[in-house]
DNA sequence: CATTGTGAAGCGTTTCACAGCC
DNA sequence: GGCTGTGAAACGCTTCACAATG
């Protein structure tokens, strides 16, 4: 046996990030380069190199010291410790507008997130295709989970049927849940989700485009019109 | 003049969950509920009790000891504080899967961030309506932003054209940036951007899946299968 | 007397600063 | 000499615990 790299604890603010970094690693071994300094790595991630350093120090020491890490290699291990070894199929309830975005998007079976299903509770809506994929009536979410061994569900309905969709999912035997309706999602200890919610992104930036104008009122010179990038 | 409470400098995750409360206090409201404790306030939102009090005492003390808050009135300081007093015109650059979608989902609208415009570089997609608005010609954003005095842009293109994107955005005025493509923006100081990134949030669920298989390996009684909510 | 508002303790994250190493 | 890896300090956020109070 030996190495058991895998079994240390990643801190949440870290493993937010690592996707970040793999991202830029992969563009830039497309690029062609082999290595990379934590200060380069943290320009391009937009962060400072000594959390770039601590970061990657969770999964092990993987740089050489006055030089750096070898990208394909950090890749790898990334890559691993994400658990992106191999595909996850996802399964998405609510073929509405969001649904039929996501089901169209290439992206996600590229990297590594194909869409085993899509399924709604909708007549009107089942049958039609989507990005390849057939809108399935609810009731064969079970299969869809089973046959395809799917643990991560998408809930892409509105806000009303979120909740309902939930229990199905994590009924059918899904453990983790990626949910886009502006909902708190009530689930059993064990089942892991996180939420995108529009509306709070653009509330967020409100509140900084409000204090903007209530806090610099009268201040001279505000915001620089040129841009440097 | 008198009353200036605007001012305090309020914590970041202070401010990523007063959405949060505020949804859910509409929804009290609308459900005819008067007033609510931090108790269950807490319990909607799936915090903490006293995180919750903490949040809203950075708005000021609008509780009542022994009672709870008015919701009504609550409403009121939340929408001030995050600067929803009034509507925030959004502009869409990118009109492909995703530009559309946002376009067609009405809850932008209705919760005060109406779609002033969509722009695309393509000029197959231009003239093209979606959700109600038609798409225009890329080089009309500083005409839109300016006219409909816009100031934050939602980048919806692919991750090759966002960064562009992003450029011109700003070069139009706009001092807000939500950003759906896999990049790290590189913008002005002064320039605040937000990022919503599927891929991400499919890892960051990845991680834990693998986590949940090569931990538990072996140990007995993992996750329950039944549903307890 | 139920519930808020808040000092203070606890905890996780970020950043510094430098020893260790190639 | 240059860059990693990491203790330790600094920081911000969360939670506790209880005094304040309608």
């Amino acid at each position: 046996m030996g190495t058991e790299r895998t079994r240390r604890r990643i801190p949440d603010a870290t493993v937010s990030r690592l996707p970040v970094y793999l991202r830029i690693l992969g563009e830039q071994a497309d690029e062609g380069v082999e290595s990379i300094s934590s200060d380069r790595l943290a320009e391009l991630a937009g962060v400072n190199a000594a959390k770039v350093r601590k970061d990657l120090s969770y999964l092990g020491s993987y740089g050489t010291r006055g030089v750096g890490y070898e990208v394909a290699y950090l890749v790898y291990q990334i890559r691993r410790e994400l658990g992106l070894t191999h595909d996850w199929p996802v399964v998405i309830v609510g073929a509405g507008n969001l649904g039929q975005a996501l089901a169209g998007y290439n992206g996600f079976g590229e990297r590594g997130f194909p869409v085993a299903g899509i399924v709604d509770v909708d007549p009107a809506k089942v049958g039609t295709v989507l990005g390849g994929v057939r809108v399935r009536a609810i009731d064969e979410l079970p299969q869809i989970v089973q046959s395809r061994r799917v643990s991560i569900g998408v809930v892409a309905t509105p806000a009303s049927a979120a909740q309902d969709a939930a229990e199905l999912l994590v009924q059918a035997g899904v453990t983790s849940i990626l949910n886009f309706a502006p909902v708190v999602l009530n689930v059993p200890a064990g089942i892991e989700t996180r939420k995108v919610d529009l509306a709070v992104e653009l509330q967020i930036l409100s509140y900084h485009e409000q204090r903007r104008t209530t806090t610099a009122a009268g201040a001279a010179g505000g915001a620089p019109k040129s841009a440097s990038a």
